[in-house]
DNA sequence: GTCTATAGAAAGATAGAC
DNA sequence: GTCTATCTTTCTATAGAC
């Protein structure tokens, strides 16, 4: 239902996974029945026992996978518009590590200096925006569960690690070259993904300026005037 | 009731509420059964339901008194730093009306300029952050509260509203005399606002940082750099 | 106001046929 | 893998004594 183009859901599993997210938001977790959840999907409350083990088991398994498909949507712009020179898979680490040890290089000299790596974090900034615009479900889902006790708390934590480790990297890098101001980095970080989600919280109440540029751009000045030095 | 003194809860209905707060906060609203939480408070569940028609109308009262507690704490933190000098009750609005329309007074003179604006900012602040530091339990339930389907959306944006009302009067003012930038204003709340979630979410988390004068003013900074002019 | 006892509905999960 | 049917537990809310 929330990816533009889907080769039908022939898996029944891929269906209990996609009513489940979208009643969880509109109802939460324990207001969701199991019944309720199968009938949405079109299937029997047998069929979704035996595909998860238990409701919880459903929402953590949920959670995971929404999470990693907005970690994999992120790292693949980074990839696209910081390093298409490579052939081998560009990634982050490696764009770190660029920036670490080979500040003469060419790809490095593009983002070691203020206005590139503006530039950088801005299209990733937008990029980010975007992805919560065109899945408004999938955003509701990490507003409400992302802080959530119904959430495993490893599974939890190691979701919000795996898909915060590059922007900490990130931080710390800018800050090194005197870019970032330097402040507490995990103070930094937990600031950081803060405006994100006040910047889409507002785009999604007022979707009339989600594609205007002022605003959009405003959204962006304000994270970025409270990161640089 | 929710000040420092207490006279001891010999109120059931107060005993109620105390336990559904920890409840609710620890196991969700559909997760916490009204048996559970009679069990807490010493009562009966008849009790529960004297003084409560229904479940919901319990977690919607628990919402309002909590919210206006912390709206309460904090327009008496910026009347007495504020306004020492007005016998007459100082309201935020008062406040208001005096940077708009005296501004050669003697009490608008005070927060007629940038350092003394920010000094004003950085109280409110620090005094936002200790309220929610001395309260750990209510602050968890804003932020699993403040944006659940569990809530009736009218008793919501009424207490979201009344309590940040004098915030975006607050910034219009600012931008009206050249101290704030002039991003939309209520793209420029909902920031502020996020800001305030992270910084509090990052000093519960890292209890050790909460009194150390370095962290708390990196938390300040982070915020004013985005929003001053 | 507060309690005990319970009604009536709905929940999560399982068994077994196909 | 998927279904129907059902078991057992737990839930919200009420009734009525004190």
């Amino acid at each position: 239902m929330s990816a533009t183009i889907k080769p039908a859901a022939t898996d029944k599993k891929q269906a209990i996974l996609d009513g489940a997210l979208q009643l969880f938001v509109d109802q939460g977790f324990h207001g969701t029945s199991t019944a309720s959840i199968a009938k949405t999907a079109g299937v029997a409350t047998g069929t979704l026992f035996h595909h998860f083990p238990s409701k919880e088991a459903l929402l953590n398994h949920l959670f995971v996978v929404v999470k990693q498909e907005f970690a994999d949507s992120l790292t693949h712009s980074m990839t696209q518009s910081l390093s298409p020179i490579n052939d081998k898979e560009a990634s982050l680490e490696q764009l770190i590590t660029d920036i670490d040890f080979h500040t003469s290089n060419s790809i490095s000299a593009d983002v070691n200096n203020a206005a590139t790596l503006k530039s950088s974090a801005n299209k990733l900034w937008q990029h980010a925006i975007d992805w919560a615009l065109l899945n408004p479900t999938k955003q509701k889902f990490f507003l409400q569960f992302s802080l959530s006790s119904d959430i495993d708390p490893e599974i939890r934590s190691q979701a919000m690690n795996s898909i915060l480790h590059f922007i900490i990297e990130l931080i710390a890098k800018g800050q090194q070259l005197n870019i970032i101001a330097d402040f507490p980095i995990t103070l930094m970080l937990e600031n950081c993904h803060g405006q994100y989600l006040a910047a889409i919280r507002y785009f999604t109440d007022n979707p009339q300026w989600g594609h205007d540029k002022v605003h959009r751009e405003a959204s962006f000045e304000l994270f970025w005037r409270s990161m640089k030095l």
